[in-house]
DNA sequence: TGTATATTTGACATTATTTGTCAAGTCAAT
DNA sequence: ATTGACTTGACAAATAATGTCAAATATACA
């Protein structure tokens, strides 16, 4: 799954801007960057804020989908995935209340 | 949060079992094991299945514990967390279908 | 065709994180 | 005060993540 990638990789061409000007702006390789896109490597999650202002989108939806990936990798080849994140939710509403 | 530690450590002790003979059978350094039992550190997952079978737990179980740690761990300290779980699961689902 | 530009690929280097080890420490019971 | 069980913290080793570069590929088009 590759969430992050493809909103960034949509959100550049329809900018008609090029992998390697987003590259430098963000201080990324372009090779990193051609990799990010495709889901073939992650970013830091530092860098989101930074590509979602450039890109103009809102941080906190980019940051989601980093987050939804990360987690997709996590569990992706296992059986118990949905239980596993069933489980992480409810620690996460608990731990709010 | 600490689902998985709390599991092993209440069955570990339900079983009589000292932190160094499990450490031994499961072949952990006991100082890690305690580590892990109290949240401060993870195992790695191979041993997961392992450590289920010699306390008399179910693996699947014990596996989605310890996923549902890493994923808390990944989002805990972010505002987008609960989105963030639910997109991966639309993603899980999305592709078993 | 052949050249220019954009992106991709793969191998490798660097850095960060995770996992493991050990010695010394605490704590409770005797 | 000695013993046994566990914990702590500093460090080492192993693994994973991130970054870099040169070469390969692809695409457009003179």
């Amino acid at each position: 799954m590759n969430t992050f990638g493809d909103k960034i990789r949509a959100q550049r061409e329809k900018k008609g801007m090029l992998l390697r000007e987003l590259a430098a702006k963000i201080d990324l390789d372009t090779a990193l960057l051609s990799k990010v896109e495709r889901g073939e490597r992650s970013m830091k999650k530092e860098k989101v804020a930074i590509i979602a202002k450039i890109l103009g989108l809102k941080a906190n939806d980019l940051i989601t989908f980093w987050m939804a990936d990360k987690i997709y990798d996590l569990v992706e080849d296992d059986k118990n995935a949905l239980r596993a994140i069933s489980v992480a939710e409810e620690q996460i509403k608990y731990k709010k209340s």
